[in-house]
Order: structure tokens, then C-alpha cells, then sequence
DNA sequence: CTGTTAGCGCTTTCAT
DNA sequence: ATGAAAGCGCTAACAG
């Protein structure tokens, strides 16, 4: 069933059923009822190619997300997009996720705008200087950046304060007495991680004490790496007391290794992650409950899903552009070092 | 730039240009050659919603998700969805996700259909008796179901043995000796869960031993459902001595539970987990590593995609149906029970 | 091998 | 308040 097809049954133009249909005025409610009654009736919904073809507008934003690495396509992605999904919805706003081939995101970017597939494209982990950027600034193609760059061209971006987050799990540490504490982050060169790492050099530096490169250790978000990295850390000397973790995931395992070398989370080794707040993973419920410095993903992701709408609707050219404090939430598994 | 434009400059046709770009026989390679240069070097990429109107192919499959349900939009579903991108994208398909309204999904299927903004649909979640499933069928419109339902309409679909996989979990600790065995599982009324509880009845059965109600337990997947259950399990009499867990991520509280309550896991409680192969979160990593009925989403996304494919390049009308084995992999976690 | 001519299904001036 | 007609940018018969 087609916009033709329909007509001719209602013995109406084309012209007036779309009219009908898509709420314009200067249509008859008489009229309009009786339309709104046979579309329904015959099950009828517009091509939404013929329609964007013909409006030029999509409706639909787009997400590239590699497609190999294992990585990003992870609980924090989920996450995300659970969070995006949660605004667009409402406005019957899809959204396409482009898998990203051989590595070439910007050529995938390009394609997508010129293809006219997307409205607006969500970027995400940033790196400190990302072409991707300017591209997208450049082409003058709507989006909203997941993160932060330092591309001085104007554009809106949500971001969370990593660096406060990581200041702050470091200074409560360092406050509390540990001398040696490490950081397992997640893979270096994206800003969030850059960021959490000078949070965590700032908390040394105010407090005047020495960094020890070895503890800071970037690699994948995962349990693995947690487990791994922390039996190798408890065997190294000095023996850090204190461990930051960059995710949940990360967390786990490194609580394990903690305890496979005889020690108590919170005692011998203490233990702050930062968590995304998974809603099947919560820090509380832990033995010991986990310290954390929080901060929602999802919530991240609804806020830009918001400003990209805004974005849309052409009120605000200015670019947005925010940053969300983390909160560090004292549980159990921090305290006070323990011989 | 679009095609008329690159024509034009080119001094050629646009049906040229068109079937150059498109790698259609008939055209000179002395001028593909020129045409593919001249596209490249202006940036020209076809209009995708004009080239799908003209074509009445979409190249995007669709995907619904729920858009409140934490639960849904959980690792699984990324995990999936990460084996789906690693197929389609070497198609350039992309998917599109359709965030669930109002929990009326059947209406949000149909405006996928007849909107024309997917070539097929992915179905995941099967009830036993699952309306979606009828519907598309007598629809006529190309789906792949992630799981099985009881419908008889010819469809294809790819499930893992969940049946087997209970079956052989509850059989393996039965024959250690165990004789309260615990199953904490995800919700009722979905095929997986009821397959899997069919498959624990099953192995307590065919050896004659009686069944306790009280001790099969739907519920979300997450770490907090695993770690309350569990401790509560523990504080009844007859104390369950075994418990297998539906995800990793229940298994994780269940293991803390286990441990809170003073037991070692693998002694005094023994705990199978089913895995679907979390990239970050690695069963065999575990302390103590974790026996496991493991089947990868991810394999199983990247096969449903291939499906999908076969399906739209028309070949094949039959169904393929197919049920992926799960394997028992033995590991510390469970052992014969220790008073 | 290349070009001409119709659509694909819709929205949107411009008339009436 | 309604309709006729002209595109949106592309593909695909049909000619040549």
C-alpha cells in the first residue's frame, strides 16, 4: 500500500492524504479523520526512503563502532547506546551503527554523511588530537562528541571530569597513608585516559610525592588484564598497597588476584574503580563493597542524545559543551594500609 | 555532488556514470576507470535513500530492542551485536536499532516492514509461543530468530543447546554426588530459560532423584540476583551444595555469595556457569577458574548475519535451522561435595 | 558500449 | 480546503 494507492481509495490527490497524515493545517478534520482512519485501517506507513529522499532529512543519527576489536563493542558501548536509545525513541529517531571496516573511521564518516544516510553522527573515545574532528567541524555536519579533544574548532561535547575522578581516588589514598599505588587504565592515547592519569600524577605532585612509572598501566578494560597485571604488581617490589581500577571489568579481576595472593581488599590492598554504574554489576553489593568514583554512562549518553536533538532543531548553532563531575563514593574497599 | 553533477562534468550519461560506479558489465574500462577516478576525487558517494527508492533494497537489517529493559541492552546484547557487525560489515549492511516503545512491539516490527527501512529483521528473546514470529511469517517478510519458539511456521533460526547444557551442568554434579543442586537462571517464559530448566529436570530425572521447586530461580541476569539468591540459598535447610548460574555475571555474585558466607567455591559449593564468552571476562581466569557450559553470542551473531545474507540473496527459500552443541568444560570450580 | 526515458513514493510549490 | 505537477537522486528498461 502506497501514498497512490491509498488516494485513489479515499478518492483524494496525493497532496492532500500525505497533508493529512503529516499534520499540516490547512487540511479539514472531517477530512483528516477519514484519512487517519484508512492508513491506519490498510496498515498503511509512508517508504521512509521516498520521504527522506524528498525532505532530505534522515531520521536516523549515526555510531561507528569497530568492528574487530572486541573492545569497543563492549558493556560501555551497551551501555551507551541504552542510554541513547532512551531519548531517541521518543522522537522515532533510529539509530545506525556503521561497523567499522579496515580501520579507515574517517573514510566511513565520509561516506555516511555523503550518502545522506544520518542526520547527525555521535563520535566517540577521542583521542587528545583527533582528525576526525575537524572533519566533521569542517564539513559542517552535525555531531556530538562522547569525550573531550583539544581540536580548538567549535563544536558541542559531553564529557565526564576523568581527570577529578582520578585525582580524587588517588588524593583518598594517598590521604589515608599508601606510599605505592598503582593505576591499571584503560589503552593510552584516548583522552579519558590521559586524563585520569594526570589526575592521578596532580594528587602525587600537590602532595609532593614521587611517581613511580611502573605502577601506571594502560591496557584493555577487562578482567584478564586486572588479574594479570595485579599479581604481577603484588610480586614486584615496592608492593603497591593501593590499586585505581579504570573499569569494573577491571576491577574484578584485579580483586581476585588480590585475594589469590592472600590478601583482603580493603586491608593489605586497597581498591577504587571507577564504575560506569552497570546495572548488573553494582559496586555496593560487593564483599567489601567497592569504592568508587561514579558516573553514568547511560545517563551520558540520554544528555547527548538531547543535545544532538537540539542540535537538529537548528535553535542552537553555539556549541554545547559539558562536563559532568564524578562523584567518589567511600565503601570498604579502601582504608588504611595494613602490614 | 551528485549524479547528474558528476555526469555532467564528465560529459557522459548518468545511466554511465551509474553503471560504471556499480560495476555493471557493459561498461568500457577505459571509462570506469575515468568515472571511478573522477567520484573518488570529488568525494561522490551515491545518495543512499534515492538509490534504495530507485532499487526497493534498503542495505540496513533491523534489530528491536527494548529501550527501558536495563536488562536487555546488557553484554549479551552488545556481544551479539559485535558478531553481527563482524559479517555485515564486509557487505557495507549497516543495522538499524529500534529502541521498543511502549512494550508494543508487534506494531513496532510492522512500521519497520512497511516503512522499507530494512531489508530483513533480526528476532531475538523467543517466547515458546511468540506472536512476532507468526506474524512476520505470514508477512512474508525475511527474518532470522536468534533462539526457537514453538511456532510452526517455516522460519529460519539458530539456538544454542540451552537443554544440553543444564543437562550436562546438572548431570556433571549430580554424578559428583551432589544432591541439592540450585539453578539461578534468567527470566521465565523465554525458550532459553524454559530449555534450560527442562534440562536440569531432565538429568535429576532419568537419575530418579527428586526435584526441590524452591531452588530453580528466575530472575534478571546480573551480578546482584546471583549474590542475594545465593546467600539465601545458603541460609536454608537443605543448603544447596551446587548452584549453576545462567551468565557469568549472575555466576559473579554467586561466587561472592559463596564466599561471603565463609565457603570456598568448588569445596563446600560447587558452581558451573553458563558462558557466552565475554571477551573481558574470562572463565578460565578465575580463582578458582570456573567451570563452564560455554557457547560464544558472538559466533552465534556472526552466523545469524551469514543466515541473513543467505536468505536476501534469494538462494535459499528453505529455512535453515540450526542448534548450536554447547560444551561442558570441567574446571575448579565444581567438585565433589565437601561437608 | 552509451544514451534516452521512465519510474521508485513521497513532499511541496503553485494554482484553484 | 483540495489538486496538478514538478522534483528529490538514483536505477533499469529499452533503444541505438
Amino acid at each position: 500500500m502506497n501514498l497512490k494507492e491509498l488516494a485513489e481509495r479515499l478518492g483524494l490527490s496525493q497532496t492532500t492524504v500525505s497533508r493529512a497524515l503529516n499534520g499540516y493545517p490547512e487540511v479539514s478534520e472531517a477530512t483528516r479523520e477519514r484519512v487517519t482512519r484508512a492508513a491506519l485501517q490498510h496498515g498503511y506507513t509512508a517508504n521512509a526512503n521516498a520521504r527522506r529522499l524528498a525532505m532530505g532529512r534522515v531520521g536516523a543519527i549515526g555510531i561507528i563502532i569497530p568492528a574487530d576489536s572486541s573492545q569497543r563493542f563492549g558493556p560501555h558501548t551497551a551501555e551507551f547506546l541504552a542510554g541513547l536509545a532512551e531519548r531517541l525513541s521518543a522522537h522515532e529517531i533510529d539509530f545506525l551503527i556503521s561497523p567499522l571496516i579496515n580501520n579507515d573511521e574517517i573514510s566511513v564518516y565520509k561516506r555516511l554523511i555523503s550518502s545522506k544516510r544520518v542526520d547527525a553522527i555521535i563520535v566517540s573515545h577521542p583521542a587528545l588530537v583527533d582528525e576526525r574532528i575537524t572533519m566533521l567541524a569542517k564539513a559542517g555536519f552535525p555531531f556530538v562528541l562522547h569525550g573531550r579533544t583539544e581540536a580548538d574548532v567549535p563544536h558541542s561535547w559531553l564529557d565526564i571530569d576523568n581527570q577529578g575522578a582520578f585525582y580524587q581516588a588517588a588524593s583518598h589514598l594517598l590521604d589515608l597513608g599508601h606510599r605505592h599505588i598503582a593505576m591499571i587504565d584503560g589503552l593510552k592515547g584516548f583522552t579519558f585516559s590521559e586524563h585520569r592519569e594526570l589526575g592521578y600524577r596532580q594528587a602525587h605532585l600537590e602532595r609532593g610525592l614521587p611517581i613511580d612509572e611502573r605502577l601506571i598501566i594502560h591496557d584493555r578494560f577487562s578482567d584478564d588484564i586486572g588479574f594479570a597485571e595485579t599479581l604481577r604488581l603484588l610480586s614486584c617490589e615496592p608492593q603497591p598497597t593501593g590499586i585505581i581500577a579504570g573499569s569494573m571489568m577491571t576491577a574484578l579481576g584485579v580483586s581476585r588476584a588480590i585475594r589469590a595472593k592472600g590478601y583482603q581488599v580493603g586491608k593489605q590492598v586497597s581498591l577504587i574503580a571507577h564504575d560506569d554504574v552497570f546495572p548488573y554489576l553494582n559496586a555496593s553489593n560487593m564483599v567489601p563493597s567497592m569504592t568508587t568514583t561514579r558516573s553514568s554512562i547511560r545517563a551520558a549518553g540520554t544528555r547527548i542524545a538531547e543535545m544532538l536533538m537540539l542540535q537538529l532543531d537548528g535553535a542552537a548553532v553555539t556549541a554545547m559543551q559539558e562536563v559532568w563531575p564524578v562523584e567518589l563514593i567511600l565503601r570498604q574497599s579502601s582504608g588504611p594500609p595494613v602490614r
